[in-house]
RNA sequence: AGCUCGAUAGUAUAAGGGUAGUACAACAGAUUUUGGUUCUGUCUGUCUAGGUUCGAAUCCUGGUCGAGCUACCA
């Protein structure tokens, strides 16, 4: 396989294992082949750090012809389910990519145990009667080298004969495990004769109750490369250290010598990534589950109205090396928008608990018209959608200021503003309740200032969204902000010193999700779950599964930019 | 602590001995019936000390800082 015509080199610079693979196929290795694997553990929901593994992984394939396999890496049944299988595979298939082969670990659980006998043959492993505890004390640390367990020298018969009692089910859990036999001095803990196998008498998801002994990861994973012709094996900086055992077992083996590189995971600012963090919020409840639009993982952010296209135009720009990363948000929210701005028709909705009624005194009463406003100002194509409008309108509470600062383009006592596609209109008076709160402001209209035949000459700086009291449809409104207030949660969390495993929970965004009633154009009636609109001035927003026939429910997806609000923080 | 990996604008990421570039962010302006979009412009960077070289972000040595590993998890 040679890389596609145009020459992609050009496009972008490469990222250092993009450079490996071309050089590996200019060097002829395993004949230009390549394949990859996505390997994830059956265990958790794929979040944003999965994401870019797998545009990664299968955008390599994709780039130089080759292949990618998704993997099930399903070596510990007591952690693992089919119920993430497939979320898994739903996700992964969202984001837009195919495996060749769906694969388990566990398929190769008798090829596995091949492999371990063969290195007891070869004196290489032993079975070792000591407990957890023993084996830690005999590890030694990083300074100090370990010491030999007494088992270490049995003879290769014996082992062979207590593995294979193992594997019937001889002993109960812990009783006795595989080691490889290596190095007890190794400045590599790893080497320390590591555990291969362990005794586990439970129910697998696949295997069934097939087997009580299952391989460690150490002993599965590059072995299940090599079995499939893995060309590049790619994981995270974390399994650097391993990649010496990995090496080790390829080598005493004589298999596939399938190669393994590493790459920073992703951080990103104001969430967490690690599973057991994600998993603590779905379980304390802090969100509604592993699917809520603030989580970070690919159901949630999928919810949240996200597209897989963005995503991967996400993970494509945040690039990949081998230095530790903290990922802007922005970025991500950038690329969302980007999109969204070139695809989304936009429609008007007053997002307000409380909006203000507009009425306008010279605009005769029980008159409609129907206005046509262009769907998307960035695509010629979009068409107009109509509108109606009265002579009743609600507009948002922020876009009213009794007393206002300079530079303020919106309503105020005598200020004009557009009302937006309809007509521009003077702010005569406010009318307030007991309370001194205003709730309704009367008008006067400038007929000839009708949008698209505007005879008036008048110029006014400010365009407001409106909602037409007569028509609008009521809709909640859910307003998603970042999870946590806190830009690194993590780090955060570390520097605070505290043995609390949920101390992280202090640094979540009280504000992370507030919701509103809103008022939307009648357009929006009977919009299917998923659909995905701009709110005019608001921002992003896609139909959630929570609604029903009778009360739309919007996620907001992310905010516009907003110049004004940038502008009034400053003073 | 030992071993391993890493260090380029605020954040990411290029430049592989020869002009430090790109994106996001920020800032300023223009356009705009979205304070959106678009366009133009501006700002900020090679961790440190030596060495090799005509020339070092790049190669070498020491230091500093950061991260990972030290599970019968993956």
């Amino acid at each position: 396989m040679t890389p596609p015509a145009n020459e992609p080199s050009t496009e972008r610079s490469l990222n250092f294992i993009e450079q490996i693979v071309e050089e590996d196929i200019s060097a002829g290795l395993h004949d230009g082949r390549v394949l990859t694997r996505f390997p994830p553990e059956p265990n958790g929901y794929l979040h944003l750090g999965h994401a870019k593994s797998i545009c990664l992984n299968f955008g390599l394939a994709q780039r130089y012809g080759g292949l990618t396999n998704l993997r099930f890496d399903d070596t510990n049944p007591v952690t693992e389910d089919t119920e993430y299988v497939d979320s898994i595979k739903d996700d992964v298939r969202w984001l837009g990519f195919d495996w060749a082969q769906e694969l388990y670990a566990s398929d190769y659980f008798d090829q596995l145990y091949a492999f371990a006998e063969a290195l007891i043959e070869k004196g290489l492993a032993y079975v070792d009667d000591s407990t957890a505890a023993e084996i830690a004390a005999l590890k030694g640390s990083p300074t100090v080298p370990g010491q030999p367990s007494p088992f270490r020298d049995r003879s290769v018969a014996e082992n062979l004969d207590l593995f294979r009692q193992m594997k019937a089910g001889a002993y109960p859990d812990g009783a006795k495990v595989l080691r490889a036999k290596i190095d007890m001095a190794s400045p590599n803990m790893h080497f320390r004769d590591p555990i291969i196998y362990r005794i586990k008498h439970a129910h697998h998801h696949r295997t069934g109750d097939a087997w009580c002994i299952y391989p460690m990861y150490d002993f599965a994973h590059g072995q299940s490369d090599a079995i499939e012709q893995i060309t590049h094996s790619i994981c995270t900086l974390e399994f650097i250290p391993h990649r010496p055992l990995y090496d080790w077992f390829i080598e005493q083996l004589g298999i596939f010598p399938s190669k393994q590189y590493e790459f920073a995971r992703l951080n990103l600012t104001y969430t967490v990534m690690s599973k057991r963090k994600l998993k603590r919020l779905v379980e304390g409840g802090h969100v509604t589950g592993w699917d809520d639009p603030r989580m970070p993982t690919l159901a949630g952010i999928r919810r949240r109205g996200y597209t897989p296209d963005s995503l991967r135009e996400f993970c494509e720009r945040i690039g990949v090396a081998k230095r530790d990363n903290l990922i802007d948000v922005g970025l991500l929210e950038f690329c969302i928008r980007e999109e969204l701005n070139r695809t989304t028709h936009r429609v008007m909705a007053v997002v307000d608990d409380q909006p203000i009624k507009l009425v306008l005194t010279n605009y005769p009463e029980g008159q409609e018209e129907i206005m046509h406003i262009e769907n998307n100002p960035e695509d010629p194509d979009s068409g107009t959608r109509e509108v109606p409008f009265g002579r009743e309108v609600y507009v948002e509470r922020d876009d009213f200021m009794e007393v206002p600062p300079k530079k303020y383009f919106r309503l105020a006592p005598g200020q004009m503003v557009r009302l937006k596609g309809a007509y521009i209109v003077r702010c005569d008076e406010v009318i307030k309740n007991g309370a001194g709160e205003v709730t309704e402001l009367h008008c006067t209209y400038i007929p000839e200032s009708k949008s698209g035949q505007d005879t008036s000459g008048i110029n006014v700086k400010g365009t407001i969204h409106w909602v037409s009291v007569a028509h609008a449809v009521p809709a909640e409104v859910r307003l998603y902000d970042r999870l946590f207030a806190a830009e690194n949660p993590a780090m955060e969390e570390k520097e605070m010193e505290s043995d609390d495993d949920n101390a992280f929970l202090s640094l979540l965004n009280p504000n992370s999700l507030v919701v509103v009633k809103g008022m939307v154009e009648p357009n929006l009636a009977g919009r299917a779950v998923g659909e995905r609109v701009q709110f005019m001035r608001k921002g992003y927003f896609t139909v959630d599964v929570d609604s029903t026939p009778n009360q739309l429910v919007f996620n907001r997806t992310v905010t516009l930019k907003d110049a004004w609000a940038k502008e009034t923080k400053k003073s």
